[in-house]
DNA sequence: TTTTGATTTAGAATAATTCTTGATTTGTCG
DNA sequence: CGACAAATCAAGAATTATTCTAAATCAAAA
């Protein structure tokens, strides 16, 4: 955790309005005057890939940057731009419903998935009968 | 509905395997060699203006596109890319589960909503009492 | 203190997408 | 049929978010 990532990630913390990377860029550099995006992106990138922190992608607009770590959804106001984090209704493993804020006006719902198909499922099991390790063999893939 | 809109509509139905513009460039410029990528991203706007096609986002990947129009979900498979479509498991206004197809194994799941915040969709109200035209002020704001 | 390795910086590079401009096609009307 | 207007297309330049590169800096260990 040096100088940078922990401002970048108190920027974050400060205001839970999900910035994008060129945003916190601006609030950093009012504390630290000689950060360069550059920074921003490697510090958020570290952060994320530590698991501290969510980027937050809608269409191809630029990656927004959440540290809330509780299983939740994005609500995007389309009018004013907002970002707003909506909690799961209830702890059934996030299937099933969600806390959309008294007022909210919901006009569009996009759920995406990802893991692994029935076909590279089934490969991966097979893998790791003969090898012991679940991960390799997925991972040997990813690099292609 | 021109030659080239045509085309990459058919690209899209042939193979409902969620392209990418320049997968969709590939496959249509077999057919009528002298398209280029341009008109093919023109053309995969005008069919997602026209409500024909969506467009399929995860995280800053290219793109994908999708003529299927019914409810649904993305499923991405992080080993071998492929994207499928995931039906809701009810017609309940797509809150609640989803038919995730045998086999399938969901490590993640990504939820977005779009639509206005309780402040926005407020104003809205307020303005079309004054206008009669709910759609003109979200327009006006919208343009900013 | 020197070394070592990671991190930061600035700017160049990249990749997807959009924009601009001129050419082509299409539909319409005489 | 032929001319005109409007829409569309094509080619390449431009844009934008992001990543990469290389040199400079820093921090901890020896």
């Amino acid at each position: 955790m040096t100088r940078q990532r922990r401002l970048v990630y108190d920027v974050l913390l400060r205001d839970l309005d999900h910035p994008t990377a060129s945003e916190v860029f601006l609030r950093a550099k009012d504390q630290l005057a000689g950060i360069s995006l550059a920074t921003v992106y490697n510090c958020l990138e570290t952060l994320t890939d530590a698991g501290l922190v969510k980027q937050v992608n809608l269409d191809r607009e630029p990656s927004r940057y959440c540290p809330n770590l509780h299983e939740h959804a994005h609500f995007f106001c389309m009018s004013c731009g907002a970002v707003q984090d909506v909690a799961p209704a209830s702890n059934d493993g996030g299937l099933c419903g969600w806390r959309i804020p008294e007022g909210n006006r919901v006009e569009k719902m996009e759920v995406a998935m990802r893991g692994l198909c029935r076909r590279c499922a089934a490969v991966e099991e097979s893998d790791s009968e003969e090898t012991g390790d679940v991960s390799a063999s997925r991972a040997a893939r990813a690099a292609n």
